[in-house]
DNA sequence: CCTTAGCACTCTACGCATGGGAGTGCTAAG
DNA sequence: CTTAGCACTCCCATGCGTAGAGTGCTAAGG
């Protein structure tokens, strides 16, 4: 009551009329008249009834027509209000929810479980799909090894959460001997196995500070490489990113734009920019929509993004969506993308 | 001499001609008539020549015109015998094989390696860089772990060739406990480690069919868990292939039909019929090159791929190449997709 | 016999005008 | 407030005419 009168004046008839014309376009894709929504509102106006509507709607920014003597279309604004408050979301068919439970089989690694995700939100929706890889706050560290390569390399290989493995080399001041990393490893394991990630890397960093003068060997070994791993850790900036179906959006008219095409794909290749607008959607509760340039993106000009959280042990871990034009079907892939987030987060519970 | 009369009289000065055509085509990419050539060739000759000889060529399936009254443009059967027989390949520019050399950082992980070398490829070439991971038939095994899952599930990490790390989950028929399968570690560390893979495999093969009755459980769990990854580790069909700079394709003139890029597109998401092409060029010795419908899939319908093997140690592991239109710099790229394949194969020397 | 000039012919691309169709805004009447 | 009527605007498909490029052919010249 207190947020929702932002709309000046709308008319319920008016809203009506809006949500005629919003179902019209994304199913047709064309600008649609007033004769034509007289006939499809359902409502028993004239034509010139429903052009002095479109008037006040166009002054109000949920509409326009591409030129004189079109129909009209929607606004980002009048997406923004139709998602908000006139969608009436479908119910998910059966079969899509058979298919969606079938595909994310259980027994998969993360990795495998996030791209299957992808793959189904992109096959189902016919758009592109993408999926943040869960990255928990609080990880396991379930086991961890160092192994000497030449050049003063390390080879560190460490198991979180019961079932990812993390392999990364790393340049160190000198070279190791396999027993002093077997060592350092052993004594990590016995330290810090089971223990969240974040505590270890604290304490690592704290035993750093506190350790410079009398510190062992072993423990030297251990902090140093350990720390640089848990440093690199941090800064994903690239992977962690799972798109599917890109080429799906080629089909849209709307998109075949050859020069909006290259945009859109050099986004996608990027995948920083795509993963911090998908950050932005780790704290929303549900489903959010970003609506055209609502992003803050250009090169998401003419496309929106569907997307939800998914949880882990009600901890959230990662953001899935759906990337397509403006004009999509919303009440069609809100309900899948919602659906998917759901299935994907109990997929992924160590459960099994 | 016993193979090379393969096309049938074709002159000396029909030849220069053809040249200048291909080159001027790659150049400005559009149908080049008889003045210009006339012009263009080098050669004294009077536009109304030109185009007699034009006939000819366009007889033997070098050329054709779009349109009657269009300009000549190559065949792919011109393309053919223009790069076997008339192509003068580009010496490096130093500052391309700087750039060659300082992008490929040797500390790198292999397939940090492939990747950079992909992006290389396409950054150079502005076209699309394609790299196959190494793959080496002859592989050491350094290390293999086991840790037990929920469900009867067991993760393996096994490090071969000094650094390459490889994790998978493998269903079992009971649950194991960790002690057994650190127990069946131990074991396959201590009788395989630094044994050629193939080997390994070979062996537990062999076991696995005589100790089918009187097996120790050690053993048995040894075989079954590792013989299952050795045999998933077979077949790579998808990943292995690194691909780079897809976008680059849209800017070139005769592959902007969105149709076309789609079909493209999917083949680049497919990988799988990408690697089995790229897999027939392994055993070539040096540069191959597959121009339009010559690679036999339709996909690379207007494109041409360049491709070279590359080695570590002698033994050739992986191919890479670059992916464009048909109308591209073939002097140009051939170079430097045999330089790259070089620089790769030298940086992934495990020497360091 | 090969080369060249000349010429008629063909095809594309472009600019321009034309007409139909769709849809609007406005006005005046119900 | 709703509606019918009407003039107006704009897009778009179509057709036409022209300019330009390039060819093939023929006949003359070396």
């Amino acid at each position: 009551m207190t947020k929702k009168q932002a709309s000046p004046a709308i008319s319920e008839r008016a809203q009506a009329l809006l949500k005629a014309l919003i179902d019209r376009y994304i199913r047709e894709g064309e600008p649609v008249g007033s004769r034509t929504l007289a006939r499809d509102s359902g409502l028993k106006l004239s034509p010139a009834t429903v052009r002095n509507v479109m008037a006040d709607l166009e002054e109000l920014g949920f509409v326009k027509s591409p030129h004189t003597s079109a129909g009209r279309v929607p606004t980002v604004r009048g997406y923004r209000f139709f998602v908000d408050s006139l969608l009436t979301v479908q119910k998910l068919e059966e079969s899509t929810v058979a298919q969606l439970r079938s595909q994310l089989k259980l027994e998969a690694d993360p990795e495998e479980l996030v791209q299957s995700a992808s793959n189904l939100l992109s096959g189902i929706t016919r758009m592109a799909g993408v999926v943040t890889l869960p990255r928990r706050e609080h990880a396991a560290l379930r086991r961890i090894d160092f192994l000497p390569l030449s050049g003063n390399q390390v080879l560190v290989i460490m198991v979180v959460n019961e079932r990812e493995v993390q392999n990364r080399i790393i340049q160190t001041e000198r070279a190791y001997s396999a027993s002093e990393l077997e060592q350092a490893a052993n004594f990590l394991n016995a330290q810090f196995a089971g223990k969240d990630i974040t505590a270890v890397r604290e304490t690592l960093i704290a035993d750093m500070r506190r350790a410079r003068d009398d510190m062992n060997q072993m423990m030297s070994t251990a902090v140093e490489v350990a720390g640089r791993l848990f440093a690199e850790e941090q800064d994903e900036n690239g992977e962690g990113l799972v798109l599917a179906g890109q080429t799906n959006l080629m089909e849209f008219r709307e998109l075949c734009d050859v020069e909006k095409l290259r945009t859109l794909f050099e986004a996608f290749n990027q995948k920083r920019d795509l993963l911090h607008l998908l950050d932005q959607c780790i704290s929303a509760e549900g489903v959010q929509i970003f609506i055209g340039e609502e992003s803050g993106y250009q090169m998401l000009d003419e496309c929106s993004l569907v997307t939800a959280p998914y949880r882990v042990e009600g901890e959230v871990v990662g953001v899935l969506g759906v990337i397509g034009p403006t004009r999509m079907a919303y009440e069609r892939v809100i309900p899948i993308v919602d659906a998917t987030a759901r299935l994907l987060g109990a997929a992924l519970n160590p459960r099994g």
